[in-house]
Formats: C-alpha cells, structure tokens, sequence
DNA sequence: GGTGGATCTGAGCGATGCTCAATTTCGCCT
DNA sequence: AGGCGAAATTGAGCATCGCTCAGATCCACC
C-alpha cells in the first residue's frame, strides 16, 4: 500500500469541479466580498490542489466574469417571473424595478462584481458572454418605457434619455443602499418604504410628461 | 567612500513623503486603476524602500482611506464653487448636479476608490475621518432639495425621500457611465446631452410636485 | 486489456502585504 | 561646537497569492 511515487490519491470531479468552484466562490464573496476571494482558498474548499481551477478558469478574471454572468442570468430570470402575468405597463414597471432593487441587495457582493467592468475583458470569451446576458437587462428596461408610452409617441432620443434616467435612478439607488451612505446619511431607515418612493419617482422620470 | 554598513544611503523627505505617496498612488490608479496599486510600486516611484511608506500609513486599506477622503474633500470644493454666486435654487441645483457628475467623470478611478466601504474601516481613523467628510456632499444635496421646496413645507420623510431619489438618479448615472455599461448599451453617445437630460430629470424629482 | 484524452497534482517563479531590528538624519539642548 | 534622541528610512524576512509546467492519474472506448 505505498503512496503512488509522491503524488497524492486525487479526487476526479469529471466535469462538475468546475460548478463546484463557481458554489464556492459564491459563497466566499458572499461572506468575505471581494478581498476574500483567492482561486487557491477556492480550490481549498473544493478539496483539490491549488492548480486544478486553473484547468476550467484561464484565470481569476475568467472566474469572476463567469460569477457576473451567472448574476446576469439569475437577474434576468427574476426580472422576467417579476412581471409574468402582469398586463398594465406600469405595473409591469414596477415589479420590474423592484426585482431589480431586491436582486442587487440580496447578492450585494454578487452585484458588486457585476459591475466591475475590468473583470471582464472583451477579448476572452468569458467577458464577451458576460457583456451580452448583461445586455439583456438594460433591454428589458428600454422595452418597458416604451410600452409605458404606447400614446404620446416621444422620440428616439426623448425615450433613451427618460430609460437612461429611469435605470440611473434605480441602479444609484441600489449601490448607496449597499455601499452604506445612505443609512450613514439618514440613519437606521425603513428600507421598504424608501424604496416604493424611489420606484415611483422612477416610473415618474419614465413615464411620458403629464400635459 | 564605503557604504556604511550594508545599508545604501536614504533619501529623507522629512514629512512630505506622505503627500509624495498620495500623488504617487493617485497617478497609479489614474492609469492603472486599483489593480495597478501596490505600496511597493508606490514605494518604487517614490524613490524609497518598499517599507517606507509604512511609516506614514497603517496599511494599504490606510492609504486607499486617505485617497478617498481627499477625493470627498475635493468633490465638496467643486461643489461650492459651481454655485458661488447663484441665487435661483433651481439654478445653483444644477450646477451643483453637473459638478458632482463632472468630477466623477474626469477622476474616475479615484471616485470609485471614494465608494468602496472595505477600504475605509470604521475604527480606524483614516476612516472615520473619510466617512465624515463624505458627509458633506450629501448634506450640500439635502439643503439644495429643501431650497427647492421653501412654499410647500413637503414633510421631512418627503424631503429626504425626494434627496435620495435624486441622489440616486445622479449617482447611478455617473456609475453606469464610467463602468461603461451606457455607451456598451446605445452606443457613442453624446454625453452632455444626455447628462443634462438626466440633471433634469433628477431636479424634477427633487422639486415639489406640479400642481 | 491497452490506449488516449481529460483531469488533477506538486513544485516552482515572481509579486505582494506587512513586520522588525538596525541604521541614518537632523532639530535641539547644553 | 558637540552630542542626544526622536523621526525617518532601510533591508531582510515571512506568509500569501496568481500563474505555469511537467508528470501522474482516471476513465471511456476500442
């Protein structure tokens, strides 16, 4: 029963390491945020020697532009069952916003790493897939301030800037609450009833001016 | 002529390294953002040994800390000078809306060092002191928002609802601008158009509902 | 049962954050 | 003038990290 000449019994994940380290680096920066976050601590937790991730990630930035994706994804799909069955538009905007809102401060450090745009470098494949699911939110966004101006039949220009504003307010919003001004601003804060006043003020920038 | 020693000769600075240092790391992250900083590399630029600048500050999170509160220090004197001399408290908002944006815009690197909570621990006095200073925009924003409002008497809740709307509106902008994701999403844009729409919208929100 | 590709290991390189004792500089006191 | 002591700086050293590479191991397939 000798060791086998040096090298350590290993433990073959055939295929599912990969998801294994994408679980662990989760929940690593979901208790340590960002510093926490070492592809060795990673490969630790997962049980394997520091230099398996390397097989499925070229990199750490691969890494943390695959965890920005995956965010992407799971924002997408909440934003979409946020509005399944909903037919007024504002309504539909609402909900909307609010998935968004509760997404980012559910995952905050998740959230975090989707918005850092060095990650995900354009020339990797990671980054390119990264780029496109993001898209998709600010898409959604677009699609839901025009249909909330189905009459007045604003122009291009008119519909992108009241869109850009509507997402700044939202996204602003988000960040503060995470990054802490805004309770170290105001104090402890009924957060659920600040942000139905941000929404509507939102929806209020997005909706057509009121003649 | 022999090296005393084994030690080369030091070059004192006498109480400006420190600010050496800061100008040192705020070209670094100009040019390399936050990845690109380290105390060595600073160290390096500096002229001295890589220990030295442990002398000045605790550690790194202790430098990261003072960049950011001289950032916050900065941004406030921005503020007051756009709206030295306004009267029109719609006027001085704006100006005070486009200064915000505008330094955000033209320092990028250093505002997003001015909004990562990790760097500036609480207990520590580097800290506190930038926290405190970060204070004060929101401040300057909050009395702007109840000059707008001198003949409605909003309630306080509203106020500050309506403040961390607008707040958010700016701040979410001049993110989702520097992170790329504005241009990524509608393409070459021109900026000011856009960002004078958004302080629009944003002092819409801030000011008291039409009637 | 053997072969080949996918998977994993262990050692190693260069860089970093931080600590510590030793050294140098310079204002200040006598 | 001369020397004392605090402030400033150095160089060596430790632990960690990202990343690379050759070799060992596993498993499906023929």
């Amino acid at each position: 029963m000798r060791e086998p000449r040096g090298q350590a019994r290993a433990t073959y994940h055939h295929g599912n390491l990969r998801q294994a380290l994408i679980d662990g680096a989760l929940a690593l920066i979901a208790e340590q945020d960002i510093t926490g976050l070492s592809l060795r601590e990673v490969a630790r937790r997962a049980g394997v020697a520091r230099s398996a991730p390397y097989h499925h990630f070229r990199d750490k930035d691969a890494l943390l532009a695959t965890l920005a994706a995956e965010g992407f994804r799971a924002l997408n799909q909440r934003i979409d069952d946020s509005v399944r069955g909903l037919r007024d538009p504002r309504g539909m905007a609402e909900a909307a916003a609010h998935a968004y809102i509760d997404f980012a401060i559910e995952n905050p450090a998740q959230f975090r790493v989707m918005n850092r745009p060095e990650f995900a470098k354009l020339d990797q494949p990671e980054g390119r897939e990264m780029h496109e699911v993001a898209d998709g939110a600010f898409r959604r966004l677009l699609l839901m301030v025009q249909a909330l101006d189905t009459e007045h039949c604003a122009s291009d220009h008119e519909l992108t800037t009241r869109a850009i504003a509507a997402w700044s307010t939202l996204h602003g919003f988000v960040r503060l609450w995470i990054e802490g001004p805004i309770e170290r601003s105001i104090g402890p804060t009924d957060r659920m009833r600040l942000q139905r006043g941000v929404v509507d003020h939102a929806i209020q920038i997005a909706s057509p001016a009121r003649t």
